[in-house]
DNA sequence: GGCTAAACGAGACGGTACGTCCTGTCTTAAA
DNA sequence: TTTAAGACAGGACGTACCGTCTCGTTTAGCC
């Protein structure tokens, strides 16, 4: 077989700093909790980081696609899906370890800021539903889809109940996501 | 002696111009329709309004407090909570209307945006959840209370639940309010 | 003779309030002297003096023209012109009693703003210039006019230059007016 | 090794824009012609020279510097101190290079607000004195000091008297400063 | 090792809105 | 009719960021 170079055209010029990318990152997220979302500003996080803001808008494409970098970049969010053929307790699982991950320390806030700016800038608000938000979404119809029979309402409804009431009381700073919020869930969806 | 001597007193100066009150409302309302709550300014409103931006400043906060005062000032919002004895039917009724009201021209964009508002800055977040979520809150807790054992789950739970799907599908701008989702949420919630 | 009052058409309604007036008048030489001229504001006047905007903007035109009136009221700047038929003593008492008005407490910031405002506002200044300016440039040459013969220059030259150096010594805060200025100019413009 | 290692501290960043520099000078002086000096607000410059505000506020502490930088940039106006050895033949030449300087179209509105600004600015007042105003006394006691004799007053009071009436004439747009008012001077002074 | 080229930091740029301040006018009740 | 009070439309202030640009510098691959 020929060996074709043609389709790899060997970048030139200097490559992308990952270190200017980290601190960009990590500025990024300690802006949010120190100032807050609405306070921090492109050239904060440039400051911060050390770095340019050319550098940031050639990468992202303002503080919110950031944000969303950085919160998505932390790869220990990745929730699993349980399938041990128990229902209640496949759900059990899901909800415990995705309230788990919502209450680690620094994400409300993230999360908060995320969903405003996704009602304030259209395609924010795109690229972070069909990203992030349609993620989980699949995750958990996933897991219902395996015993719609035993669900009192339809998986897609069940879906938009359960991180509804998760983002009704994020975005409201109500009552925490815990375990007894898991226990009611799981004895209102399941038959 | 008599009781009223309650010190009204006598107010000062040139009166609020209830004329410019109104022009400023309706030019907010506007606005968001026209140009999007992100990209209408305070300048934009007095311009609009034909006053000042002092006057703006002099009585609200900000743009998101003209915009809730518009939202709030707009009494067909009223939304009575029925009561015939029969759960299954008073919910009903509750959740039709409350949808019907969201799905009125033009209240789901104002809507999105003061939940954003109520993200980005604390204090209107406050204002906002105490105020128009709040009372929401109270009226279908009240519906539910009067029937605490025909549901699977404690009031203030189902409450948050509703409120928590509605808000999810407008936040995320997917799928409608409609009958069918209130079919549901009686099927679900109602033992 | 008879008594008619046809001619006085019996003030109706209320008088003016010269406790106001002089409040005001009063609070406008206090501000020149606290904050400066370009500080002080009509509002600030109004505050001081414990009176409404309106009473200074119904019988005066701005702040200059308070402050204006509030230096001429001073009686005490009546400077008188000698005639002993000695030109030369004739000047010495008029510039020194000329400079001596000036040197009095709170004057000078008072003329430096007054001067300044007659450059901002061509009214003011015309104002200004045949007001205060013009009736001391009349002093000064009634008292020359009575010896020309005596004098190295223009009744009308000497003016301008004697109330030039005085002036430019004002406005530039140099050297004070004292007596060896009179002196020098006595010997410059005599004969 | 050789001398010169004195850090020149390679700038960095984008270098000032010299057109913005000129466009702004040139439309401050065109706006004091047109509208006046009081009426010309630092965003009308920014506006008419195609700038942003923060241009001129980070290089200029307001209207009034950016007036003084354009009349002071404006190198025809260098005016030289002849030295013939013939004191009345110098100071005419000296007085009448001044006033034809004063004279050119344009000049007197300008030096009438710097002025004015003088007594409202502190600072400014200061700058413009130990800036323009010293250099012109400068010259003309150099001079007069050449030949102190022949004066009839030191050298000092000439130098203030002879600014005193040219600045009294500007000042309250009185009588032209013209041959005549040279010829009155010299022989006013010397003796 | 020199050359080309892209990314980098720095920071000035044109622009926009901010929230404040003051102007001069007005509208009220009280004197 | 004037007064004190204070709201009003209007408009400039000086600041803060935006997103872009233009510098000199750095760091890579290529010849």
């Amino acid at each position: 077989m020929a060996v074709t170079a043609h389709k790899v055209p060997t970048q030139r010029g200097r490559p992308r700093s990952d270190e200017s990318r980290q601190a960009i990152l990590r500025a990024a997220l300690d802006l949010v909790a120190d100032v807050g979302y609405r306070d921090m500003t492109v050239e904060a996080i440039a400051a911060r980081a050390g770095t340019g803001k050319q550098t940031i808008y050639r990468w992202w494409r303002g503080k919110a696609d950031v944000v969303l970098d950085a919160m998505t970049a932390d790869a220990a969010r990745k929730i699993p899906v349980p399938d041990t053929g128990d229902l209640r307790a496949d759900l059990r699982t899901f909800l415990d370890a995705t309230f788990a991950a919502a209450r680690r320390p620094g994400v409300i806030p993230v999360l908060r800021a995320l969903m405003a700016e996704a009602q304030l800038d259209p395609d924010f608000g795109t690229a972070f539903d069909s990203g992030l938000l349609q993620s989980r979404r699949e995750a958990l119809a996933t897991l219902l889809r395996r015993h719609p029979d035993e669900l009192r309402v339809p998986v897609a409804t069940a879906v938009e109940t359960v991180f509804g009431v998760m983002w009704y009381r994020i975005l409201t700073r109500r009552r925490r996501l815990d375990a007894t919020l898991t226990r009611e869930l799981v004895e209102l969806f399941v038959r």
